[in-house]
DNA sequence: CGCCGGATTGATCAGTTTCAAGGCATGTGG
DNA sequence: CCACATGCCTTGAAACTGATCAATCCGGCG
């Protein structure tokens, strides 16, 4: 038996700065983790999902901020007792390392989207990643405001608009957020959707084996 | 006594999709990561200088490709042997640990800089950077071409030339390189430099302590 | 019914890229 | 030892992509 903590929407898990108290598991809902310039601008930098590993970071303090996109629930286990057991114990060792891995591989992938692709290039990487972890044949749930997504892309909520629009009159992806708060999106057509990456830029990223998940966790 | 190998300018140390097979450490010069989209386009990922580790990458094969600066030696260590001494051994797998988790630092600060800061900011982010690194007192030596620092900043050759003009005539740096090969720069007020980030984006990168790198290249 | 949050669309503007033309050191051959 | 080619940087002008500003729309909700 575990203990969940939930949290609405937009609210805050963790700031940037804080104390890195506990290493983060989404139950449900989902989590952005983001940095924010004092001017306003923010940077995503990775979205989190039910079953993933969030808020393990390498410094003592925060370098990111974490929220919930929508009303979420995690669990919790403390930094310092991971720390300790991983000091003596090697598979837990194994296991932070695992997840800081698969952090630094999305990172790297990140950053050629970010340097490299032009808008409607990051549009189709998103999709595509986010239909490889949440899709259910084709279709994808996303709670999370245009703004989320324009800011984890590096560019702005109207050009994300536009390029969705660009997308879906090309009939590679399907528009059907009804409702505001439910935004559900087909992928029409998943290779002319891949076709739109240059070829070589792929990254499946690894997913955390439910064992590490275990270890940490248990 | 180790070996050390040698490289000339521009050559290939290794190639994404290679095995992993080493761990490098470079003995003088300097070296380049960076993935080449199949059309031309190149994301320089980072820089690696003298005493500094590069190429333990999380998965078995490469996802970057490494390359030579200017002539460059470097020692390396099997990728293998780092592995099996990880299994049995903390201190090793703690080494293991803070290399990745330099890198992962290093990425997290490199895509705000390519998401969220225009081309005068990122330059300035270079500089600030360099300077840290290998600055002897405001004194830049890079061996790189303006291309090599175009790439890693997510723009043009001809831009950074002009963002460097711009600085140089706020009097912020001063250009010196009067040869073609070896460019030297000077920061002549790193206050103004710093000025010109926004005030949160900062990132000391953390070294790797000797002891680690000792323990790995033991 | 009318307000509110958020998405879309349009028009304009700015920052960057692209294309093109020198310029300046270094290196090479006569 | 000079002349010319080469490699790379700088600068200029034109073209474009994406940002910004602004208006409108639409569904949910009080």
């Amino acid at each position: 038996m575990k203990f969940t903590y939930s949290f609405q929407r937009d609210e805050e898990i963790y700031r940037r700065g804080d104390a890195v108290a506990y290493v983060y598991q989404v139950v449900s809902g989902s989590v952005r983790i983001l940095s924010k310039l004092p001017d306003g601008r923010r940077q995503v930098g990775a979205f989190y999902f039910a079953g993933e590993i969030f808020g393990l970071e390498p410094e003592t303090h925060h370098v990111w901020s974490a929220e919930a996109i929508e009303t979420t629930a995690i669990c919790r286990v403390e930094r310092e007792k991971v720390n300790r057991k991983a000091q003596s114990n090697l598979s837990y060792a194994r296991g932070v390392l695992k997840i800081t891995e698969r952090d630094l591989l999305h990172a790297e992938d990140h950053r050629i989207l970010l340097g490299q692709l032009d808008v409607t290039e990051r549009t189709a990487a998103f999709f595509l990643q986010m239909n490889n972890r949440i899709g259910v044949n084709g279709t994808i749930e996303l709670n999370m405001r245009t703004e989320d997504i324009a800011d984890y892309l590096g560019t702005t909520l109207e050009t994300v608009s536009r390029s969705i629009t660009k997308l879906s009159q090309m009939g590679i992806v399907e528009r059907q957020w009804s409702s505001r708060i439910l935004r559900i999106l087909t992928v029409r057509n998943p290779r002319k959707l891949r076709a739109i990456l240059p070829p070589s830029y792929a990254l499946e990223l690894p997913s955390i084996s439910e064992t590490v998940i275990r270890t940490l966790f248990a």
